[in-house]
DNA sequence: CTCCGTTGTAACCATTTTAGTTACTTCCGT
DNA sequence: ACGGAAGTAACTAAAATGGTTACAACGGAG
């Protein structure tokens, strides 16, 4: 039974690191954290990137924010690492007999069930910033 | 980027076909229609009858409901083919470095709030009755 | 301007999961 | 008893994930 990619909660792992630390933020040293492989937090960062939510440059060490973190939500990050496909967190199954009664109509249907199921999760990460998540920490530590 | 397993949208259609078939559902009859292999048919019968919501026995073809179609959610559907495991739909990274302010209460904090977007998901999910599909089916065929 | 640390990637591997398939046993009504 | 159907174990092929090594590209400090 299959779960969503780490990849999500390591990258909000990544961003509450860099709103919370005072320290540099290389690749190395969010590895250590995290408890990974830098390459693995390396191309996670590039998703964050691409996504306009951290700046990183190579040769420079230490990533830094490009929002305010009461600005990041969780759908945010979820959105950029790219964990689930837009509509597609159900696999439907494929090639059902037309010729049935069921079978010709079904795959619209389910769809549909689905694709509200999965907005409905991702509202609620929608609730939820970074800021929120940093506030536990910083007090916690 | 892995997705939900099909057996769930293939139960559902199992259900929907016995609910709205005339004829007798035997697990061949039944793999047509889906479009595979017979024994996928048995082992997600299996879970279904497990699950208190179909009647099928050994040796007789034709399976039934046990529950009215109105009172069956995709909820129950879901739980009984065993997708996802309660409050795990999320991967959480584990063994973050408990010395940093980040690693050691982040992974608390990442499971209730991921545990909350998946109650929101399987809410919907039970908003939604094999009823309320079937009526979708008969009509358009 | 040249190092050296850092980021960016490509290539590859082990593990896990899924869907499918074969084969065989168990069960039941005719 | 016979034949059709369900139950189940065992195996395979394909895909995805997390991890790892290796190396190229970049940029600031000396």
């Amino acid at each position: 039974m299959k779960q969503i990619s780490s990849r999500f909660s390591v990258a909000v792992h990544i961003l509450s690191l860099i709103a919370v630390s005072t320290k540099e933020c290389t690749g190395d040293y969010i590895a250590g954290s995290v408890n990974t492989n830098p390459v693995i937090i390396r191309k996670i960062m590039g998703n964050l990137k691409k996504a306009g939510l951290v700046d990183v440059r190579p040769g420079v060490g230490g990533a830094s924010l490009l929002k305010a973190p009461d600005e990041i939500t969780l759908l945010d990050v979820y959105r950029a690492v790219d964990v689930v496909d837009e509509g597609q967190l159900f696999h439907v199954h494929d090639g059902p007999n037309p010729d049935c009664p069921v079978g010709g109509s079904i795959e619209a249907a389910l769809r549909a069930e689905f694709a509200e199921a999965q907005a409905a999760m991702e509202r609620r990460l929608e609730k939820t910033t970074l800021a929120q998540l940093a506030m536990q920490f910083k007090s916690s530590s």
